[in-house]
RNA sequence: GGGUGAUUAGCUCAGUUGGUAGAGCGCUUCGUUUACACCGAAGAUGUCGGCGGUUCGAGCCCGUCAUCACCCACCA
């Protein structure tokens, strides 16, 4: 069987993917021949996404390790999973009711819905799986995981009930980040902030009562440059609207300007209400007219000067960032505004303020703006109740376990933006207003009325405390809640029967009602308690950082768990260090007490061809799946390997992946060729070789090794690519099968059975080495070419290195090279046709260079297209000559040549040597440089200096030999 | 405002303890030498962003400036 001319990817990868999956070579352990583990934890993609090339990337890099771990014999396990991502998931699902005319979310209810979400996972969450697999991710696919399955969910809910109880979990009323498109609360990380273009408004409130005072400007050198008599203070805004829910006005305590009003109280304009003036630290009398309007309830700044100052907080928005239109609000928002959309009622405020004549002016401003990451809205800080981590007390662990050098950040500078996040830390917002998620595992019952509790016998009535709402019960089931309210309220002499009643509603305006925890009287000698429980779900992160213990079947003590936990290492993109590597580090060093991995390799982001992130919006998507059908799984994942160079951005174009594409074809070819020639793979063990280029080649053969690994180990990916293709293109491509052919076609039978059997060596150790990278055409290849005993996935990587190599081998192969190259060259530029055959003189050769000559004649012949080789003593006229080590060569051309071009290349390459060498006699003749520098780097000078004068003595006997010619 | 990184051949980028620069693509010339035209041979191209400094020696270390990118941040 001869093989094709060309690797037909479309067809080889899915056959050998199918074998590779019936053959179970991913599992847990396979091919395992030692204790020590190597497991990573795949970053969950989200479960209804489709393969970007960033997990193109971020998937071959973490299946190249792997691989390699699996060859080298290590207990290995690539753990897969999806994640159920909370918002896009929701928003995806939202969108296709919306498109396919069903209800909408609300109106079909959160049963019904999280009903639909299961049915759209189910039905696509299957996809970005199968394309994992199209691109090789050798994972074990049979424990794939899921973040809402399996033992998952209860280890999501035990972590929350610990962290609970531990007091790290905690609900607090604060200042949010509201996205009001998915009214819902996010998480600081999942706001981006961008400069917009916007406009400040400076306001004039005049002082309640028609007040008037002084108000005086100074210059920095104390000079007064304004005094004027003001019946107001005036105030600077990015947001209009905000101003009708001020509560004060602030200024700096030593601001002398206001130093006279401090204290009385300002008219706000278009409400009917009377605001104090304050003095806080926060106002920058510098800036703007040194007065800052106070909105407690929608800034972060006032809110924390609100809370500093007592001062009130009115919420003037809903859910939607509509301006409150609800009975509790009719005293707060004025009449006209009520309904309107946030941005509609700055225009009308704007609008309404001019018409009062209380607008100063208005400033251009560049302005930064917070949206949010999913929605691109516009956040709104929102007042209301949320649940939190405290994530400054987990983050002492996390910090200290890469302080400790317990766990490597790759990149190395990557270190320090982690420490500073977890240093600046901020309480972390984890419940969220949307229904797809794990549910918070807290229910809310009714809080009883101490009065009443003295006269309960158990027949009595018992009303609810309608002051003070609800008890809190958190527990990871429901069974588990009904024993613990049980006990509660039996612990207060009441004897109960708890019920539940679903959800504790959501209203429109965020606030959750709690008010419908409820009881029964007395029936039967018990009491019916009424549970209903928090209706909020948790970030995805929350629950994808527990992806490590969560996946390996924690909170059961698994054998997996046992085996594989803390796992080696994390290949992720930087873009997710805060949201996903700081958390996992923060909450399994909580939960088991134990690092996560030990090393983080962060790669870099891959844009498009110009550095542009790519986006489908922006149409520069370049489709994975499609690069594939163009140009094979092994060709896209070379490129990308050959790209990873430590931290930056990654630009990808096709032009590349067709280079690495031909790369694959001429391995293919390679390996086409020694089938043809009787090279049969298969034998075990480094063969025996006599002849210089097999010693030769063998050598270098176990110096790529070498360098493979070491790049490996260091996660230098784009090095060991690039030795790669050095090695198979430039080295056995391109010297060892032209070398060897004469070999392979000649008489001599014992050569021949060698280079065949060396041959086939190398070319399997080629495919060794590049399985990691390219395990499609590898393991097709490694079929093809013999009789295997195992697939290519579970081959043994080499460990052989120096011993391999041989000196003199290379020595001579390195002469012969440079020869034949220095042939080559002087052919092409002195115009000599390619298929003219010369002869070559050799001049003055020594005995070592004559051995060499001799033992290589027919491949310089050949290589070099000599037709036969003299002798002589002298040039003879009119030749070109070569220097070579030992000697040197001629060719002589006389009547091909052009004696003055051949004398101008001379020159230049003349010149070329001489700035080379006098660059170095610089240094010999530095005094300095000679007692400073190191004595290997002078000998190493000192030697090429000599070599350089004799090979520069040579040109110059050449050249003068043409000038007697002219 | 703080931080980080980048600036190297026409393009995209490597360059790991400082020893006078590399790859791929592109370009030029030549080539049906039966593995491969997704090929082969030969070739051209860089004051390594500017300026200073340290050093015998700097693309690499230090300072500074310029331009760009990204991250973080509450200036109304």
């Amino acid at each position: 069987m001869t093989l094709d001319k060309n690797f037909d990817a479309a067809r080889a990868e899915a056959e050998i993917l199918a074998r590779w999956l019936e053959a179970g070579a991913f599992r847990a352990g396979a091919n395992a021949s030692r204790d020590e583990t190597f497991c990573i934890m795949i970053p969950p993609p989200n479960v209804t996404g489709s393969l970007h090339v960033g997990h193109a990337f971020n998937n071959t890099l973490q299946d190249i390790l792997v691989r390699w771990h699996r060859m080298r014999g290590f207990d290995t396990l690539w753990q897969p999973g999806t994640d159920h991502a909370g918002i896009a998931t929701q928003l995806a699902v939202e969108k296709e009711l919306a498109r396919t005319g069903n209800l909408s979310r609300r109106e079909m209810g959160r049963e019904k819905f999280l009903e639909k979400v299961w049915e759209w996972k189910e039905q696509s969450g299957g996809t970005i799986v199968e394309q994992l697999k199209r691109l090789g991710a050798s994972c074990d696919w049979d424990r794939e995981a899921f973040t809402m399955s399996g033992n998952f969910p209860d280890a999501v809910m035990k972590v929350f009930v610990d962290l609970y109880n531990k007091g790290l979990i905690y609900r607090g009323k604060r200042l949010v980040n509201w996205d009001p498109h998915f009214e819902t609360a996010i998480s600081d990380l999942e706001v981006e902030n961008v400069e917009v273009q916007g406009h400040m408004w400076h306001f004039k409130y005049p002082l309640a009562g028609g007040e008037t005072y002084e108000y005086v400007e100074k210059d920095l050198d104390g000079n007064v440059t304004l005094r004027e008599t003001r019946d107001y203070i005036a105030i600077a805004t990015t947001r209009p609207e905000t101003m009708l829910g001020d509560g004060a006005v602030a200024v700096h305590p030593s601001d002398e300007r206001y130093a006279p009003i401090v204290g009385k109280l300002v008219h706000l304009p278009l409400c009917d209400r009377l605001i104090p003036i304050i003095t806080d630290e926060y106002p920058d009398p510098l800036f703007g007219s040194g007065a800052v309007k106070i909105t407690g309830a929608h800034d972060f700044n006032d809110y924390a000067v609100a809370m500093r100052n007592g001062i009130e907080l009115y919420r003037l928005m809903d859910t939607r960032g509509v301006m409150r239109a609800d009975a509790a609000a009719d005293n707060l928002v004025p009449e006209q505004y009520r309904g309107l959309d946030r941005f509609e009622a700055r225009k009308l405020v704007v609008a309404d303020i001019d018409a009062l004549g209380l607008m100063d002016f208005v400033e251009d401003k560049k302005i930064m703006q917070p949206f949010g990451d999913r929605s691109k809205v516009v956040i709104e800080p929102m007042l209301t109740d949320q649940w939190y981590v405290d994530a400054k007390t987990l983050a002492g662990p996390a910090l200290a376990a890469v302080k400790s050098g317990e766990v490597a950040i790759l990149p190395e500078r990557d270190k320090k933006v982690y420490y500073h996040w977890l240093e600046n830390i901020e309480p972390w917002c984890i419940s969220r207003q949307l229904w797809w998620g794990h549910q918070v595992p807290v229910w809310y019952g009714p809080k009883l009325k101490r009065d009443f509790l003295g006269i309960i016998s158990g027949t009595t009535s018992v009303s609810m405390d309608e002051t003070n709402l609800h008890e809190v019960f958190c527990a990871p089931s429901e069974a588990d809640v009904i024993a613990q309210a049980t006990k509660f309220y039996e612990d207060q002499g009441v004897r109960v029967k708890v019920v539940f009643a679903g959800d504790a509603d959501v209203q429109r305006d965020g606030q959750i009602d709690r008010a419908k925890a409820a009881l029964n009287n007395a029936k039967e000698g018990f009491i019916e308690i009424t549970l209903f429980r928090d209706p909020d779900v948790l970030d995805t992160w929350f629950s994808s950082g527990l992806w490590p213990i969560g996946t390996l079947g924690w909170p059961d003590n698994t054998p997996e768990l046992q085996k594989y936990y803390p796992t080696s290492v994390l290949v992720t993109g930087f873009d997710i260090l805060f949201f996903w590597v700081a958390r996992m580090m923060m909450m399994q060093l909580e939960v088991v007490k134990q690092v996560p991995f030990h090393t983080v390799y962060l790669h870099a982001l891959v844009r498009d061809e110009k550095g542009v992130k790519m986006s489908k919006s922006l149409g520069n998507v370049l489709d994975p799946l499609e690069l594939i059908d163009e140009f094979g799984a092994d060709a896209l994942r070379f490129t990308l390997t050959s790209m990873a160079a430590l931290g930056g951005t990654l630009k990808l174009s096709r032009e590349r992946i067709a280079g690495y594409r031909n790369f694959g074809t001429k391995l293919w070819n390679a390996a086409r060729f020694a089938e043809m020639n009787g090279c049969v793979a298969g034998a075990v063990g480094v063969p025996k070789a006599e002849a210089t280029v097999n010693r030769w080649i063998i050598g270098e053969t176990a110096r790529v090794r070498e360098v493979v690994d070491k790049a490996f180990t260091e996660y230098r990916f784009n090095e060991a690519a690039l030795a790669l293709y050095a090695h198979v293109w430039g080295k056995v491509c391109d010297w060892y099968v032209e070398l060897a052919k004469p070999l392979l076609q000649g008489e001599d039978e014992r050569y021949k059975t060698e280079t065949q059997g060396v041959m086939a060596w190398v070319l399997d150790q080629c495919l060794i080495l590049l399985h990691p990278v390219m395990p499609f055409i590898t393991e097709e290849l490694w079929g093809q070419t013999g009789a295997r005993s195992k697939m290519l996935v579970h081959g043994d990587w080499p460990t052989y290195g120096a011993e391999l190599a041989d000196g003199e081998a290379d020595a001579e192969m390195g002469w012969v090279i440079g020869l034949i190259e220095g042939i080559r060259s002087v052919r092409a530029e002195m115009h000599v046709n390619a298929g003219a055959k010369v002869p070559l003189v050799a001049l003055g050769l020594d005995a070592v260079a004559l051995a060499r000559l001799e033992r290589n004649r027919v491949l310089i012949g050949r290589l070099a297209r000599v037709e036969r080789f003299e002798f002589a003593s002298v040039a003879p006229k009119g030749a070109v000559t070569l220097p070579v080590e030992g000697g040197a060569f001629c060719l002589p051309l006389a009547d091909v040549i052009d004696v003055s071009g051949e004398l101008a290349r001379l020159v230049k390459t003349l010149a070329k040597l001489e700035g080379e060498l006098n660059g170095l006699k610089g240094k010999t003749a530095n005094v300095n440089f000679m007692s400073r520098a190191p004595e290997e780097v002078v000998a190493q000078i000192v030697e090429r200096i000599a070599e350089g004068d004799e090979e520069a003595a040579k040109i110059r006997a050449a050249m003068a030999r043409l000038q007697a010619l002219r």
